[in-house]
RNA sequence: GGGGGCGUGGCGAAGCUGGUUAUCGCGCCGGCCUGUCAAGCCGGAGAUCGCGGGUUCAAUCCCCGUCGCUCCCGCCA
């Protein structure tokens, strides 16, 4: 190429007047009127108008109306003012015009498959598969440009902290816990497998043990488990760890972070200390363990008050060792009708809800289809817990406390978006602390609320020893941060005592010969002089998507999977030759039905 | 594994109680046009209605299956 750029598209404005000037970029929108033509040209950085002028110059003006979008060019000319009234203030460079006299075209472009510029409506799929010219458009180019600079300014605090950056393997192996792994099989090793780490949590440890105190990585991660809109099976995490700490040095560490995260990147400032909630309270009050505090509608427990009700539904739910909650839509009666209250019951349905009642509060009184099962106790009780007064709407639910809390988190959140509760650019960070150390999974039997490495809080360590249900009450060292009802990081204070983490390993039924074989090396590195340490993991593609405000994962990653976990560029995975598999010595065996399966 | 939504020229949509020449906007191609900025005006080309099967004299439309995209539940220490 000749003409060389002196300036990008988006840097010219009225003080350049007069200089000539070489701009490179991709053809944008052409309008063409017989004689002068505008073009507009654009880069990652901007959008300039050029002009043909057929006065200014016959030779460029001649080629004009041969270019068409997304061709790519090189124009030499002059930069001069728009004329009067002719500035577009929407634009950057909107007060100047270039006009060309010299021309190279750098490459001509087919008629993409899609309007670059305004792809919002096309459908995903046709993206994914032009991915490379979907990154073409501003909107993208702006989220991964932004991506970049907040990677940039977490990885300078961390340095400037004194942390060490260090990578960690990609190559690992499986482990037991967690989710489901993504192999590797080894050609040299056949009939073995390398794991892809879900997180370099075993490697970060290790390094605790090597005295890397303060430890980050920008790494990358993958878990082999069905997609969502904020979940993607490679993501990448901002990993941290430091030793001789407890849960609060880490914790004002993060705050820090995020305090600087937030200034940079959104010109916003964050009140620390933050929010701190337990996770009973979340539980309770929210129904979720990442609550979004961004807006009200707190949830209430009125089992007491049914007790002893004769209205069925309550009273199975009591009896069958269920809850009753409730929230009130302070206000909001008016603006409620009564179909926005009736979809409530399907809403609800997927998440294993088998109905929702409510209570309109009127002037002449409240109207329910449920308030005649009532006693008058039963209601004068409930209204003077919810502060139920003219005006509100009693939304309640009976049933499992699990599915209670799932079903009002769920409706808290679409009333919020009803009513339009949550505005642009509130930023709500809480902390949640005091998890369980363990959860009672499907059999009863404990299974780690976060890992099997979280150490225990040192005043409930005596519980280790106790019955079932002491070990359920035993509370982990762990927080997580929780940023607008998305849990975006989490972390803990972990074990550094190689008794405790066998002990540990029992208590989840792993036996010492398979917790020697999957975790040996962590065992024995806690027996030569391991630090007390403590980090935390943060989900770097959910912030940028959550400071950004886009609803997909995708939107921050340049090249996502589809929900089925393929990639429609490359058409990954693919299938791969049998020369490859005999060198692994890997046979595909496929069944058409259950029947086969069953027989194998 | 389960439930919901979507699939119609290159893109976005309409049509679907079964019968039309499958409609509209954008884009594309050609023409006109000297101040537009997602320019305007005129003309034109372009569709096996995701795929397979069934019902019917007749299917874009109804039924069954299947594929893809998407949202959710399960799952995600």
């Amino acid at each position: 190429m000749k003409l060389k750029r002196t300036h990008n598209c988006g840097e010219l404005r009225s003080e350049n007047i007069g200089e000539t000037v070489t701009l490179n970029g991709w053809v944008g929108s052409c309008r063409d009127h017989g004689g002068v033509t505008f073009i507009d040209l654009y880069d990652r950085w901007g959008l300039t108008q050029i002009v043909f002028d057929p006065e200014y110059s016959q030779e460029t003006h001649k080629i004009a109306h041969t270019l068409r979008g997304q061709y790519v060019v090189a124009v030499k000319g002059d930069v001069k003012p728009r004329p009067e009234g002719m500035a577009n203030p929407n634009i950057e460079t909107g007060e100047v015009d270039v006009y060309v006299s010299e021309f190279e075209l750098l490459n001509s472009s087919k008629t993409p498959p899609f309007d670059i510029l305004h792809a919002g409506s096309v459908h995903a799929e046709t993206k994914l598969k032009y991915r490379y010219l979907d990154l073409r458009s501003p909107e993208m180019q702006q989220r991964l440009i932004f991506r970049a600079r907040a990677t940039h300014m977490i990885r300078n605090f961390f340095m400037d902290n004194e942390f060490v950056e260090i990578e960690t393997p990609i190559l690992g192996r499986a482990t037991p816990e967690g989710a489901r792994d993504y192999l590797v099989p080894s050609r040299v090793n056949q009939g073995k497998f390398y794991a892809l780490p879900q997180s370099p949590q075993l490697y970060k440890q290790s390094l605790m043990v090597s005295g890397f105190d303060r430890y980050f990585q920008i790494a990358r991660c993958f878990r082999d488990e069905d997609l969502r809109a904020e979940r993607q099976p490679e993501f990448t995490q901002v990993d941290l760890e430091m030793s001789f700490v407890s849960s609060d040095d880490v914790i004002t560490l993060l705050e820090k972070l995020f305090v600087k995260l937030m200034k940079e990147m959104k010109d916003i400032d964050i009140k620390i200390p933050m929010t701190s909630i337990t996770y009973q309270d979340a539980m309770l009050k929210y129904g979720s363990d990442a609550p979004d505090l961004r807006f009200g509608f707190e949830i209430t427990d009125i089992t007491d008050v049914f007790q002893n009700t004769g209205f069925g539904v309550f009273k199975n739910a009591v009896k069958n060792g269920g809850c009753i909650r409730a929230i009130n839509l302070k206000g909001y009666s008016k603006q409620l009708s009564r179909k926005d209250l009736d979809e409530l019951t399907p809403f609800v349905k997927p998440m294993r809800g088998k109905g929702v009642a409510w209570i309109r509060m009127n002037e002449e009184g409240p109207q329910s289809p449920i308030i005649k099962f009532f006693s008058e106790a039963e209601a004068e009780n409930l209204y003077k817990m919810m502060d139920a007064e003219a005006g509100d709407v009693i939304i309640l639910l009976a049933d499992t406390e699990k599915i209670v809390s799932q079903c009002l988190a769920a409706i808290r959140g679409r009333f919020a978006k009803k009513f339009d509760l949550i505005k642009e650019n509130d930023f709500a960070f809480t902390w949640v602390v005091d998890f369980p150390l363990f959860e009672a999974d499907d059999d009863g039997n404990p299974t780690p609320t976060h890992h099997p490495f979280t150490s225990p809080k040192p005043e409930d360590m005596h519980l280790l020893d106790g019955s079932k249900e002491d070990l359920l009450k035993i509370k982990s060292d762990a927080y997580d941060i929780v940023l607008n009802g998305s849990e975006i990081g989490g972390g803990s204070i972990r074990i550094h005592d190689h008794k405790v983490q066998e002990k540990i390993f029992r208590i989840l039924g792993i036996d010492e010969e398979e917790a020697k074989e999957k975790f040996g090396f962590l065992l024995d590195a806690l027996q030569y002089g391991a630090p007390p340490h403590g980090g935390v993991a943060l989900g770097l593609d959910r912030v940028i998507m959550i400071l950004l405000g886009t609803d997909a994962i995708r939107d921050v990653i340049a090249f996502p999977k589809t929900q089925k976990a393929t990639c429609l560029m490359t058409d990954a995975p693919g299938t791969v030759d049998e020369e490859q598999l005999d060198e692994l010595a890997l046979e595909i065996s496929l069944f058409d039905d259950e029947e086969d399966k069953d027989d194998d």
